[in-house]
DNA sequence: TTAAAATTAAGTATAAATACTTAATTTTTT
DNA sequence: AAAAAATTAAGTATTTATACTTAATTTTAA
């Protein structure tokens, strides 16, 4: 297996030495150049590309997540791995969004940080453990939603009858009265008044607010 | 601060002695029960309820996500930490969504294990980092989704002038042509003609569909 | 088996949206 | 400075929706 080439992207010089003594006592890592700010990286990048970029968040002139994103639409196969004093919901989010391929804590053990360097160069992706409360929860409000808590739906305080929850369904698909009376073969006269009164019940006065309101309770 | 309460779940006396053992040396985790199957560990539920739960995943006559399942419906305080062999997207995806606080391998060493228990304890998830692929990777393509390969939404096959733009944001919010045209300080008939020329471009034929494309191609 | 609720649909009136066209001003781009 | 695009707004006609009320049938629940 050949070594896996990183370039360092780090605003203090500090913690540049100190990952790169850590790295020397690894044969399989090697660090082949640094920089102290994105602007520099994406210079050097232009002229070397590593395997692997070990970055900052918080840089002057242009901070980590900014490289990562421009490092992922340029050079794609290379991997990015955001080494952050914060655990901010802000910064792992938009890590993620960024398309890193990792995330770790500058508070990390030596084990880990290595076992994370594997991790990614191979492929895979690696965010500690310390940031998953901010991915679950924010996987869990958008796809899975609900589970804790709460997992029945929305109580309504409204109560729409069959035919008024047919109409809703043939209304939000933007159907017209004419259209709706034609699908259910009743008058316009009554899809109107169905209309009507379904969205009264639900107090909205149109249909942006009328298919809102389908949505956050889900009724159809 | 009070010592945390745990049940440990697993089928295998082994691997519960070595967690007592381990748990002994820390004097804020009391081992107070212990259960070889998920309904045994229901069982003792019923009548001792503990703060948290350190719950193997295979176990025999229930498993560890069905226990989570039922944990989580019915004692919705109670954290659920899942101990697992294997990583495995299945396990990993269908745990979260059981509503399990924290994943771990067996393989994590004692440090990442106490660090666990006390996130899951005070209300934090815990996911290892080994496990980070599959969530990021099943998170991206639900949500997130692209920004590996194309980053770029979605091109738009028209362009709204700025002014249609501004409409449009206004018509969104449910009002009238009326309405924008108070709001913009224009005739109404401008509001008319404004909102007519954009759904022409954009296709649509009513407010439903409108707030979809809107939706799709996220303008505004 | 009644009473209550739901479905149907008419009447009446007003407001709003749709479907254009034409065209005078501004603003922007070349 | 000229051409192109955008913003403004009027005219005209038709369709659709809103805002009710009243009321005849059906269906459902007590």
């Amino acid at each position: 297996m050949e070594e896996i080439r990183i370039i360092l992207v780090d605003d203090h010089v500090l913690v540049r030495d100190g990952i790169k003594a850590l790295l020397e006592n690894e044969q399989e890592f090697l660090v082949i150049d640094e920089a102290s700010n994105g602007v520099e990286a994406l210079e050097i990048l232009k002229e070397t590309q590593p395997d692997l970029l070990i970055v900052d968040i918080r840089m002057p002139v242009m901070n980590g997540i900014e490289v990562v994103n421009e490092v992922n639409s340029t050079y794609p196969h290379l991997k990015t791995l955001i080494l952050s004093m914060h655990d901010s919901e802000e910064y792992v989010l938009n890590s993620i969004a960024a398309g890193a391929d990792g995330y770790l804590l500058k508070g990390s053990s030596k084990e880990e940080f290595l076992k994370a360097l594997h991790t990614v160069a191979s492929g895979g992706k690696y965010f500690t453990g310390d940031v998953s409360s901010i991915i679950i929860n924010n996987m869990m409000g958008a796809t899975v939603a609900q589970s804790k808590k709460e997992s029945s739906q929305k109580e309504l305080p409204f109560k729409l009858t069959k035919r008024e929850k047919q109409i809703l369904s043939i209304v939000l698909q933007g159907k017209s009265n004419k259209e709706v009376a034609k699908e259910l073969e009743v008058s316009k006269r009554t899809a109107e008044v169905h209309r009507y009164n379904l969205m009264k019940k639900l107090d909205v006065k149109n249909l942006i607010e009328l298919s809102k309101m389908a949505e956050e309770y889900n009724l159809i």
